[in-house]
Parts: structure tokens; sequence; C-alpha cells
DNA sequence: TTTTTGCTGATTGTTGACAATTGTGATTCA
DNA sequence: TGAATCACAATTGTCAACAATCAGCAAAAA
């Protein structure tokens, strides 16, 4: 059986119309397209997307429990917009399981595992020097993602997804600039270090520092537009 | 105004049908109603609930979204079975979780919450020596549960809950008996004896030894379940 | 002016009906 | 006998209509 085939009808018997417009608004939502806050509007959306209220609904309801939007009764569905403290809340969290990643990882990764982590860690080098910006955190995404999946815990990637979807609503983080990268860069290169060295203690290390180091530009970052909002328009 | 009255309009206001019908289906699927790997009936459930299938199908969604059912295209809803090796996952994360817990609360617990953890031992010291299993596993649960609470990051309360939900679908896990009961009860001891002393790598120490403890006793137990099961009915 | 009351359009909540798919058992054919 | 095929009942997927609720605005009252 050709692979396309195969796939074409995996892809009929999994998708319902509801999973297709539950993928689509959550790309949607991801991508920007709809701002934290704003209101999702259910025939709008069912119209737009050439099926009926009743897929919109039972997508909005995925999406409730996902974490994406929050739904308020008689009154709508909203893209949710996570406040500061849950985003910090979120990088203690996240800090939590990569130490964990770190210290799993240094214990026993696979030589070809070791070599995508330094592929990886080359992309953002190129990233940098070609200061792009959108490139390097497409990348550095991955890095991540990658290291949480080389555990080889299913519930772990699911959870770290989870947080980094969450996180991914808290106001459209400006991408880093070049001296940020520079800095993540290197923090990258000694994670993968320790890790390569079986450097349990120094990974795990490197790891919480380096969230740790994420969690403090963040919040730096949103007292300085804050500040900015707040000087913009005052009351 | 009266408080009753208060909280009444705050009910009807938060629960819509489908929020009731989610809460119900999961309470029955939690308190064994429904043995994991069952089929739910759209219909049937609706009847049973009197409404109509619209609201069972949302929550269906919603209950499929927090991995308590999983959902086929066409052919259904049924309960989750959570395999043994996904359970085995769930507590490697929560060791992960956990450990962390130990040390912020050997950093800074305050002397109520500390009073608090010491009333959920003693009444588990209760529940053993009146051998009531089932009254020392809810004192359990609600003596993690708390802990984790007490760490004061709603993200990790939200994603220990979860997994923990999780796990319970994990076949009906036996309750300990006696020995297992006692050997828990000195490891929660040990937790708190660390924690009130400020003993950060002792406390992260005992939360994983007593994590670890509990996953290779679930695990025993499967095995030996298995092997009976196996003896029982023969191919 | 300010507040309150009563409409009105828009939107969500819920339902019942119809279409599509699946599983099952009877039936046919090799 | 056993495998393949075909109808039929049961169940899920989807839709459109109806009911309930809400937000905004205009008119009336204070």
């Amino acid at each position: 059986m050709p692979a396309a085939l195969h796939s074409t009808i995996a892809l009929l018997q999994s998708s319902s119309l509801t999973s297709v417009v539950q993928q689509e608004i959550e790309r949607a939502i991801l991508a920007g397209d709809y701002a934290p806050g704003s209101k999702l509007n259910e025939a709008a959306l069912a119209q737009k997307l050439g099926v009926s209220r009743g897929p919109v609904r039972e997508a909005f309801r995925m999406l409730d429990e996902a974490g994406l939007v929050r739904s308020e009764k008689n009154r709508g569905v909203f893209v949710r917009a996570i406040p500061i403290d849950e985003a910090l809340e979120i990088f203690d969290l996240r800090a939590a399981m990569d130490e964990w990643v770190g210290k799993r990882l240094a214990e026993g990764i696979t030589p070809e595992q070791l070599k995508e982590l330094k592929a990886l860690l080359a992309e953002m080098d190129k990233a940098v020097q070609a200061q792009d910006a959108r490139r390097y955190h497409l990348a550095n995404l991955r890095f991540h993602d990658r290291m949480v999946e080389m555990v080889g815990n299913g519930k772990l990637t699911d959870t770290y997804r989870r947080l980094t979807r969450e996180l991914s609503l808290f106001r459209r983080q400006n991408l880093a600039d070049s001296g940020s990268m520079r800095s993540y860069l290197a923090e990258h290169k000694k994670i993968v270090k320790a890790i390569a060295a079986g450097d349990v203690a120094g990974a795990a290390q490197a790891m919480l520092e380096h969230v740790m180091q994420s969690k403090q530009r963040t919040l730096a970052n949103d007292v300085r537009q804050r500040a900015l909002a707040a000087s913009a328009a005052p009351r």
C-alpha cells in the first residue's frame, strides 16, 4: 500500500470535524491570530470554517480544558491571557522538570542523541550569527523539546508541552535581542557539555540556571513593558 | 444579601449542563462506577442524566482532554485504562515533582502548615492502628495533596492533581495492607521530620524515596496480579 | 444631569432530527 | 465447513431550529 494512501486513510479515520476545528483554532491562537483576551464567536468561527456550531462548541471545550481559552457561561469563550504571576509559576515548574531532564540525560544519553543536540546547538549558533531572532527562537524550542523527549517519559513530554503551550500565551514574548541570544547560547552549550561529560549534578545545575535566567529576563521585560504602557497611557 | 442566596446565584451562573454532566461522569469514573476500558454510551448517559446528547458530547471532549477517557471516531468513548508502563512513568514524574515539593517546604514551611501536616500524620496513625485501609488511603491522598498545595504554585498543584487523577485509573489499586501502611507511615514521618528541621536535601531525598517505594510496590503488585490472572485463566 | 426601567438585537445553551458509519448475524457460495 | 457478502439495527457525527440570556441603548423618572 502506498504511504500516501495510508496516511490519507489514517487522517480520515482520526479526524472528525471537531478535531480539525480544534487544531485550527489552536493553531490560530498560538500563531497570534487571536490576541489573548479577545472573544471567539461561535457562529462566526463556524461559518468561517464551513461547519455548524456543534463541532466548534466541542472544540471550545477541549481548548478550555487544555488551558488555551476560558469559557464564561452565557458570555462566550475568550483566548486566555496568562498573567505574569502564572507565567512565573510555569517557569518555576519547568525549572524543576528541566533539572530532572538534565540529570537523566547526563546519566544515559546515547551518542546519536548527543549528536542531535550538538546539531541544534550549531543551528542556534548560525541563527545568532545571522541575527535571525525568529530562527533562533524555533531552534531553541526544538532544543528543549527534544531534550525532554529524549528522557523517554511520555507523561513528562505531554506535561512539558502543555506548559510550553500555555506559556506561549503570555503576552507575545518579544524575541530575544542579540545580547540575550548570545548568553542563552552559552548556557545551552554549558548544558550540553555537562550532559556529554556525564556530569549529573552539573547538568541539573546548568538546566536550572538556564530556566531561571529565562524567568528573570521575562520578568524584567514585563516590568519594562508595564512601565512603558503606563507612561504611554496615563490615566 | 444572604450568603446562601449569593452562592446559589454563583452556582447557577457557573454551571451549564455541560459542566454538571462533566463533573458527574468524572465522579462516576473515579468512583469506579465505570471500569477502565468500558464504553460510555452517549444516548444512554444523556437519558440517565435527563439531558440531550449535546452536553454529554461536550463533556466527553473535556474528559478526553483531561485524559480520563479516550475517544475513537465513529466508535465512541471509553474509560481510559492506564497501562502499567504509563503508571510507572507517572510515578517517575511525580517523584521529580515531589522532590521539589520537599525542597521548597523544607525551605519555607510555616508553623501552621507544619502543624497541619502533623495532624494528618496523626490521622494516618490512627487509621493504621484501626487497620482501616480506606481511611488511611484518604488521609494519605490529603497529606500529599496538601504538601503540594503548600508550595503555593498553582500550576504545580493543577499538574500534580491531573497526574494523580490519571493514576487512579490504573487498575483499582488494592488498598495497602497493614504492613505497607506501617512502612509508608514511617516514610511520611521521615519526610515531615526533615521538613520541620529545614533539612532541604533530606526532605527531597525522603520524598523521592517514598514515591519510588510506592512505585516499586505498585509494580510488584501488578506482576503478582498478572501472574494470578494468567494462572486463573490459562488460554 | 443622573439613575432606573424596559425594549431590542445579538449570542450562547439546548434540543431533536437526519446522515453516516460501524458491528453483527444471517445468507450465500466455494 | 469456512470464508465472503449483504442487510439491518445500533450508535455516533453533524446540522438547523428553538429557548434562554446578555449587552447596549433609548426613554422615563428622580
